[in-house]
DNA sequence: GCTATTTTTTGTGAGATGCGTATTAAATCT
DNA sequence: AGATTTAATACGCATCTCACAAAAAATAGC
């Protein structure tokens, strides 16, 4: 824990303000005085610091006003509150997703909003790092330059990619994306770019974005199990990202199970759960079924949706796989609420495009398999986002670092 | 998260100095300074209010001058340095450990020193709580009067017990303890006794018990597990205590698995661990296995040492029971070691008197299934502890929050 | 034995912060 | 137009940390 000096504390409040303004959109000082717990004085000081460093702005008309008094008691009385917002254009982010058979580049304002997306479909997979950081610079450099930025104007991008990344390094230990292991993939774009570059675990952007965007909005304690090409396993808790020991993120697919007794691999020994539910797992095991397409089915980027064709036409192993695929993440999942017991379970990602197929007997072994005084602790819920929100909470993933140590030395507040 | 405000400030800081002295012995001002980054003026500030309210007391001789100094420079020189220590006798607390069959009690001192313990091997488990909370009344107050103290000498006591507990409720959720679910044993004792009581997972008080004192000392990220009556986990991160959401403990217990096929049950169903891994379950199979004695066994206090006594004596289906059992847990272990990542693993509790016959299946099926990029990142030690140190790790909970929100309101700087 | 040196500890003042109170600002109500 | 109400700010106070300097208390050297 770091040690405390007024630097520090006004770090922390003036980190509390920004939180304020960017969940609370447009909001007024005394509001956020209410919810921050702080004196109007203090937030009066703080938002004229972040005013002067042009981070916020002020809403011109106040048209909110009507809609919100009358809410509380009578019309409009009294001097008018000002609305504060984040100012869009204070900096600009950009974030990637890489999976293994496309890039997904999103170039957002200071409020996290979308201004460009980019999808480049191609399979990189197993590529030489300097391929992949070709095609991702010249990803970033297009979706800036498509949103009529220059890349002066960029203050971060933030990669986010499946496997094991440990952040603070910038290293990716281990990943599906890359051959080799320990890639320095941070400082590789921040030489290429010359813009602070940062990598994360794919399914922390998700989990990022669910908690500032999505189902996970308000809550301070929340799992987002991902299902990919690869499984990944995200914590919010106390409202912060849990990161696991050494900065390494926890990746799901390691998760070990014993197959059951009926399955195809005999019923002794062990797998991992990466081999039987991940998507790529899925569409191995279909492909290994049908001789004839299983090449596309590998090669496409819509393998997905042609399993659960061949599901809803009846194709009884189909159906077979895509079960056994969910029972074994309902049993992971399971798991995951007796060691996390989290109000909510979020499910995230491009298999679940299976829907039922694939849930119904996930939620089966979900509930059927959870120590009897959790069962009403956790909700599932399904969240499937396209990739370029995952990009979006890369980006979001950038100014949660800019929102909460500014670049800009916030001067005194007697300007 | 808080806001900041000076008297948080100050209190994060006085936490500091107050950590640096419980963990680095008698200490000079000048010491507490390099360690924790405050300015000598800080810590000056902040030892002499704490000195003040008689938390710290100075060592009257520096005899550990000459030690000091050789490992530095020259002899020492200029003026001496005044050490400082914890003030031994600033407060008491008293540790409570709960077991299904005996009650464990420790006093101790404010440096968490232990004053007395008292046993009473007496099977509470399934009794109501009323006779429950008289036997630990009863043992509270044996033990403050063991060490010549009276109660309002005492400043809190905890106890610990199996279990998922929430411990800012002062609630047991669930426990092999107690008959009723959401027992509000906290509030019950503190009635009783007149001082602050909490309740606590007692996997959570060997936790603490392993960073303060154990094999967790100095490390910020390690997990325990504990392998008593029943299963737990406690998790160190980021030097903190991990309490899960909502502050519900972990119960290792209720983590599943599918039993190997070749396993008594059938080979299908899925199994939870508490069902072969615990101490209860072990000694539960192994009665199974002897009708003679199976009453004596699930009686003793001693059932463990008998099970490895057959064991030893080649009992070759009790060593099969304790395989098992090492195996289920060393599978939980390995995803658990996927999961967190943590640098260092603790065993700890009373199954593990068995020894080799459970470690050494555990061990290798540890080292089987952990994950290829994980295999050197986490240590397996062992930690077989007797029950009073379980009670000192509840008294240092008690501490803990003493030390960090102190009672008496250090006044400002300036006497 | 006395002075110089070294190291630890403590005043003192400056700078920064948050908060409470009083004041100003800007609207609506009568 | 004046009163009322609500929002935002100015001012003074108390607190904190820190840098610098001074004091305290020992040893080293002559």
């Amino acid at each position: 824990m770091k040690t405390a000096d007024p630097e520090l504390m006004r770090a922390i409040n003036r980190f509390h303000v920004m939180d304020a303004i960017r969940r609370f959109g447009p909001i007024a000082r005394v509001e956020i005085s209410d919810r921050t717990q702080l004196s109007p004085t203090t937030v009066s000081a703080i938002t004229a610091a972040l005013l002067d460093d042009a981070l916020i702005v002020p809403r011109a008309i106040d048209s909110v006003r009507d809609a919100k008094d009358a809410a509380k008691d009578g019309v409009g009385r009294g001097r008018p509150r000002v609305m504060l917002e984040l100012n869009p254009d204070a900096a600009f982010v950009v974030g990637v997703k890489l999976a293994p058979d496309q890039i997904t580049v999103a170039t957002t304002n200071f409020r996290a909003d979308v201004l460009k997306t980019l999808t480049l479909p191609i399979r990189i997979d197993r590529q030489p790092v300097s391929v992949i950081a070709d095609l991702v610079e010249d990803g970033v450099r297009r979706c800036i330059a498509d949103a009529d930025l220059t890349m002066d104007k960029i203050n971060g991008v933030c990669v986010g990619l499946p496997g094991v990344v440990e952040r603070a390094a910038g290293v990716c230990r281990q990943s599906p994306i890359f051959r080799e292991r320990d890639v320095p993939f941070a400082a590789e774009l921040k030489s290429r770019l010359g813009i602070d570059a940062s990598v994360d675990s794919d399914v922390n952007l998700v989990t990022l974005a669910e908690h500032w965007f999505g189902m996970g909005r308000g809550l301070d304690d929340f799992i987002v199990v991902s299902v990919e090409h690869n499984l990944g396993l995200g914590v919010i808790h106390n409202g912060e990202l849990f990161r696991g020991a050494n900065g390494i993120s926890p990746d799901l697919g390691d998760l070990l199970f014993r197959p059951p007794a009926t399955g195809s691999n005999g019923g002794s020994g062990v797998g991992r759960l990466s081999e039987v539910a991940s998507e790529a797992a899925i569409l191995e095991e279909v492909a290994a079924l049908l001789n004839g397409e299983a090449e596309s089915l590998r090669r496409s980027v819509r393998g997905m949706a042609r399993v659960v064709e061949l599901a809803e036409a009846g194709d009884q192993r189909v159906l077979g796989v895509l079960a056994t695929a969910g029972e074994a993440l309902g049993f992971a999942i399971a798991n995951l609420i007796a060691l996390f017991a989290p109000p909510k379970v979020i499910l995230a990602g491009a298999a679940l495009s299976a829907g039922d197929l694939f849930l119904s007997p996930l939620r089966s072994t979900v509930s059927s398999l959870t120590p009897a005084n959790l069962t009403d602790v956790s909700e599932i819920v399904v969240h499937q986002w396209g990739a370029d929100m995952w990009a979006r909470g890369a980006a979001a993933m950038t100014l949660r670092d800019l929102y909460g140590a500014p670049w800009n030395t916030t001067g005194p507040a007697t300007t």
